[in-house]
DNA sequence: GTCTATAGAGAGATAGAC
DNA sequence: GTCTATCTCTCTATAGAC
């Protein structure tokens, strides 16, 4: 797909500026001028502005799903033939955004950004590949249906959207944190931070087990 | 401020306009033909579309944290000298913003999909009307730091940000998770959202504390 | 207060030389 | 593949008649 060091170099400056501001604010002029590019080169490599958006979202967005899920597999086959614990579930779902968000400067950062702004407002086209996103949380309730056997399918679904919740606003708003807790919070350790989203959305599910907020823990 | 109906309209329109899209894509030329008065009208009641965008802004952002505190003073004043239950208190951060987001087709329900872009990418007007929110959350860690005196004040604000993100989540994507369940959860039922929510966080609060995870179930 | 008309800036896209 | 030059379009904002 990235063939040349043009395109290469477009797609960087265009995550970086789209992570920064809305894409209908970028405009193709000021990405072919920090690529130190030519400004028709935009429309000879990928044919549009939206072509553009679209590879840059493209680029990293299934990593990040795979990513996920290698994390997932190895919790469930190294727990076979018990159902893996659900912190190892839920640190499957958590560890990789948080950790790409705390590389701080980064490219994968940058990206975090990027995608936080196109879950609220994407292009069709952009809309059409988020979508897909379904089909690899279905995935996270298999194990999560074994690991709490007593919860309904509706539970489970709710829990994981409290849990995305919890994951996103991890990755973002971390300034807020920092503010609010006067300094208190470390908000650029990205372990901890995964420990903490972990436990508590670990809490959650267990409390909203058949709505009797039965407790496991030890 | 809203003297004319005019300015009122063009108010609602753009707030509509602004919900569904991102400002930088939304014209005067569309609000205006929408709301069924003149293009220039946007410049001579209100200045220019920066500041109208802030007044969309501004024409409800206060009442929701207003309603926040409300529900919270409410609640201590009910379980004084005790401090209220940590249900009552996540009570009063989710109702409000949860039953606005269920006004299927109203106009605050349309604001808080408005607030969500806000949120990702806002102008500096904007930015500076959201970072006061930080006085209304330092609000609620007072009866909370009564409720949990155990933990510190980082594991508190820790939960206060897992639990917006949580109720965050349940004004977004619920088309996600109703196709990830299958319409198995019921998405349009906002007084068994807020339950949920506040189920969800409650246990999670409860297991940060002093990161002993201590079971407070009866 | 409301309208028309337009100024003035800047966008995405493309043609065609090299 | 890369460049310059430019076409065509649409925007915000404003001037000035009514």
């Amino acid at each position: 797909m990235v063939a040349s060091e043009t395109q290469r170099k477009i797609l960087d400056e265009a995550e970086r500026l789209f992570s920064e501001r809305h894409y209908a604010t970028v405009t193709l002029r000021e990405i072919t001028a920090a690529a130190g590019v030519n400004i028709a080169s935009v429309n000879y490599h990928f044919g549009s502005k939206n072509i553009l958006l679209r590879e840059v979202f493209r680029r990293r967005a299934l990593d990040l799903n795979r990513e996920r899920l290698t994390l997932l597999d190895r919790a469930e086959r190294e727990a076979a033939p018990e159902p893996p614990e659900l912190e190892a579930v839920l640190f499957a779902l958590a560890a990789p955004p948080i950790r790409w968000s705390q590389e701080a400067g980064g490219p994968r950062a940058r990206f975090m950004r990027f995608l936080r702004l196109c879950r609220v407002d994407a292009t069709e086209e952009i809309k059409t590949l988020i979508s897909r996103e379904i089909g690899h949380l279905q995935r996270f309730l298999v194990p999560l249906e074994r690991i709490l056997p007593g919860s309904s399918r509706a539970d489970l679904c709710w829990s994981l959207h409290h849990s995305l919740g919890v994951i996103h606003e991890a990755t973002a708003e971390l300034d807020r944190l920092a503010r609010l807790s006067d300094g208190a919070c470390h908000t650029d350790d990205g372990e901890e931070i995964i420990d903490r989203v972990v436990r508590f959305c670990a809490a959650g599910f267990r409390a909203a087990n058949h709505g009797q907020g039965a407790c496991t823990n030890a």
